[in-house]
DNA sequence: CTGGTGGCGTGACGTTGGTCACAAAGGGTT
DNA sequence: AACCCTTTGTGACCAACGTCACGCCACCAG
């Protein structure tokens, strides 16, 4: 079999071993084979660019492996980073339905998998399938939730440093880390990826890195970093 | 006919003049009526809460007269207006559809009318109605670009004058004032409102709206604004 | 008229954090 | 080793803006 970029490629919807874990994948059988019929496995090297904001929307993006980086950008270069999207993510889904341009551009940061979806084919197939229409407003609830998340984040914090600690405690959640005493996360980004995650500079980043090294409350082990004081980094989370 | 708040209430879907210019309100007859069982016609004064972020979801409310004020705030009380809430908009979907708290609150600013549909009825509606959900996909995709758009606000501008020049350049916009030379609209929010609304304090913008009319850009007429230097706006808007 | 209240205008001041500039530390390649 | 290139660390400087403080005006009730 090919397998290019280094990926072992998921073949059909139908035997995926992840189905049932994702949102959009666990659709009954009859759904699944219609997605089958029309979808188009892909893959893309590091760095591939799926689709541009302001572009008009071509289809939805499937995530099937790798990670992929959300993110809109202002006239001037500079770029806020909204999320990183894990396998099982659809991308591309708000434009596609509603059908006004992609609102953020998708750039793969792995090697990844993707199942396309031609627009067309796609609404065809939300007609034919009640159940799989509304697995799509529940993903779609669900990234307005997300948004809502990020302009709170933006909009009612006080400081960068309370940005961070959202951010930090975000990610500890993420792999259930965060019930440990001492959450652990790999930093997989760059303090100037993580700026551009907070809306802030890249100095300021390692500024507030070495602060909370310097008061105890994180602790880097290598590309780890360790939570050493939980509380103190909420309290910076909620009262800025 | 009972009117209280002093409102003309619209007694049926079926019959409402302004079905066919609404997202959620057109919808093929079977469906209409469907959804008119399932309804309450609700009437609220100004000030009212229709619901508030964190509560569990009861159900949907659809504006059909009145607006309502959008907001979401931190713990230290500070709050973030998101938007104003227009009749055919439908609150509290998202939260409805996924089940999850309401992520934001919403008061009411008139008096108004709503539909109110509890989320148990209303999830059994969309699993016979296709044709509503896909309504509904539709609604939460305009919903989230809205929020993205939101997002690109707050976290891509350099300064409160960008953020104030975008608010003043969306709200001309939406009466179709925009293509004027001189568009003129109507400031029926407090500069504290319009401080919440952009994320900054309300000496700032009392601040920046001198600093606008001073440089001849806006001019105030009672409580009317007209726009008298679109360019510079338009520029201050985009290079921050 | 008088007092109360809510919105607006404006000065002074201090902090935050963006920007520039450069140095240091890795990490990979030749 | 010598060389790149990327990432991180740090100091200096300054504009933006949040905050406090207060005065003014309009409106309304008694």
């Amino acid at each position: 079999m090919l397998s290019p970029y280094g990926l072992d490629i998921i073949e059909s919807c139908l035997t995926c071993k992840m189905r049932a874990e994702r949102l959009f994948c666990d659709l009954p059988t009859s759904a699944l084979q219609a997605f089958e019929s029309i979808k188009y496995a892909t893959a893309y090297p590091k760095g591939a660019v799926l689709f541009v904001e302001g572009q008009a929307p071509r289809g939805i993006f499937v995530l099937c492996k790798g990670r992929v980086k959300l993110s809109i950008c202002a006239t001037d270069g500079k770029t806020l980073i909204l999320k990183i999207a894990e396998p099982g993510e659809v991308l591309g889904l708000s434009a596609t339905v509603s059908g006004k341009p992609y609102e953020l551009t998708a750039e793969t940061i792995d090697p990844c998998q993707v199942n396309f979806v031609k627009r067309d084919d796609f609404l065809r197939f939300l007609k034919d399938h009640a159940d799989a229409c509304f697995k799509v407003a529940e993903q779609l609830s669900e990234k307005y939730n997300n948004a809502c998340h990020e302009v709170r984040a933006l909009g009612l914090s006080h400081s960068a440093a309370e940005k961070l600690a959202k951010l930090l405690l975000e990610w500890s959640s993420r792999n259930g880390e965060a019930v440990k005493q001492e959450p652990r996360l790999k930093l997989a980004l760059t303090h100037e990826e993580i700026a551009q995650m907070i809306g802030t500079s890249r100095e300021t980043v390692t500024r507030l890195f070495a602060d909370l090294k310097k008061r105890q409350i994180v602790q880097a082990k290598g590309s780890t970093l360790v939570i050493r004081n939980k509380q103190a980094l909420k309290a910076m989370a909620t009262n800025g």
